[in-house]
DNA sequence: CGGCCGTTTGAGCTCTGTCAAACTCTGTGG
DNA sequence: CCACAGAGTTTGACAGAGCTCAAACGGCCG
């Protein structure tokens, strides 16, 4: 009992379903499977912190890691939640440059960690994965910009309401049209930019409007299209 | 005369300057020479719009340009000032996207277009070449994640005082400790995500506080530990 | 000269952050 | 089993940062 709490499945170790090694020759496959390490993650754990230097990045297999920024008064802000099938921890790597985000786990999580010479071996022998690379860090500079327009330009209320949005299309909803994804209120306040309580203020708002039902951290959408509006998308 | 103008000089289309392109192989550098096309843009033309398709990327070798997306109310949000030695309008381009954002010159400026086809060429041939395109990336994409945390946790005084930092480590001064780029008001404003009332407020209080010297559109430095402070960094 | 653009200044008001207090829920230790 | 501590949530009151609107001014160009 206590050894599957601490041993990843093999189905948990399996970095096929990756679309970055979707072109792998056999070779590398197989040198990228020697060369990984894969573990479990207790909710909570910290999977790598701000300012510690990075020996590889870490491909998600299971579970929700936060990765989050520490800004004034070590209030944290969230650059984005990675889930099953993506990557974290790769732009202070290839950057050559100590952490500058933290990781931590949101729901046990099993992360298989991939070295650096790997990374550098596999970027060097196969153009294809390093276009896939390309892709894949020009998609979330893509989000971080759009995300730079966003807080720049809309109120609290509008980036919140697009916040929710956003988390439903990322992470999966159960039959209620309930989110999965379990988030204090401080990390909501923490995505959106803003204080815990203009998130519960406008939570309870948007539950007034019918937008959304609240039962807990249990978020239900009532009105998607009303939610839009009030993203002003 | 006119034909000085319009063609760029030599040293204009030169790009052995450009960090990505100094590993190339002599067959490399021929056949990116052979693709460009070098132009010369007045002050105030668009290079490429937002929603446009894109062919190519842009190697900058001379003048600035301002990258910005159109946020709501056709509020332009800056992105970047990029100049001589950087690239612009590779990130819709390796992602296959209309692009997201406008590039429109503030100084003449000398531009010299790669098309698509180079850019995959080299990155299929050249792991050097590929490495350096992801680092290139990859900065983007801190300075990105850091601004989100600066603009979500900052007030507006704090940012403005750090774009003005910006500016200054990112655009050479004149003898007189001046900034050299000139930009109005409402792009200050629009870098700093405020109105551009605030932004003539505080930069009023900056100079009441012998933090700079304005006059017209020129900004010189007089207190930068001043100014590092006033920014919180 | 007139018009236009950018800048400046003032006044008012709203959004949102801060502070404080109470309440819920959970897990712990007696 | 209960009391208690601690974390997270909620609500209220309040202040102030910063936005909007309006008006006036300067410079530049046709």
């Amino acid at each position: 009992m206590r050894s599957t709490l601490n041993r990843p499945t093999p189905e948990e170790m399996d970095l096929s379903g990756f679309r970055i090694f979707k072109h792998l020759t056999e070779d590398e496959v197989n040198r990228l499977n020697y060369d990984k390490t894969c573990s479990v993650y207790k909710k909570g754990s910290v999977i790598y912190r701000e300012g510690s230097r990075l020996t590889g990045f870490y491909c998600i297999t299971k579970g929700i890691v936060k990765v989050y920024k520490t800004g004034i008064d070590g209030k944290e802000q969230i650059i984005r939640f990675a889930k099953k099938g993506e990557i974290i921890a790769y732009r202070s790597l290839v950057s050559n440059e100590l952490a500058c985000t933290t990781a931590k786990v949101i729901d046990e999580a099993v992360l298989c960690h991939v070295p650096y010479q790997t990374l550098l071996y596999l970027v060097d022998n196969n153009s294809k994965f390093s276009l896939h690379m390309l892709q894949i860090v020009c998609k979330e500079l893509k989000e971080a910009n759009d995300y730079i327009t966003d807080i720049a330009q809309k109120t609290v209320r509008e980036r919140l309401a697009e916040v929710l949005i956003l988390l439903k299309s990322n992470f999966e909803l159960d039959e209620n049209q309930t989110l999965q994804i379990s988030l204090t209120r401080e990390e909501l306040a923490n995505m959106v930019g803003t204080a815990t309580e203009s998130v519960i203020r406008l939570l309870s708002e948007f539950k007034q409007d019918k937008l959304i039902e609240l039962q807990g951290r249990k978020i239900k959408f009532l009105d998607l299209q009303g939610l839009t509006k009030v993203a002003n998308l």
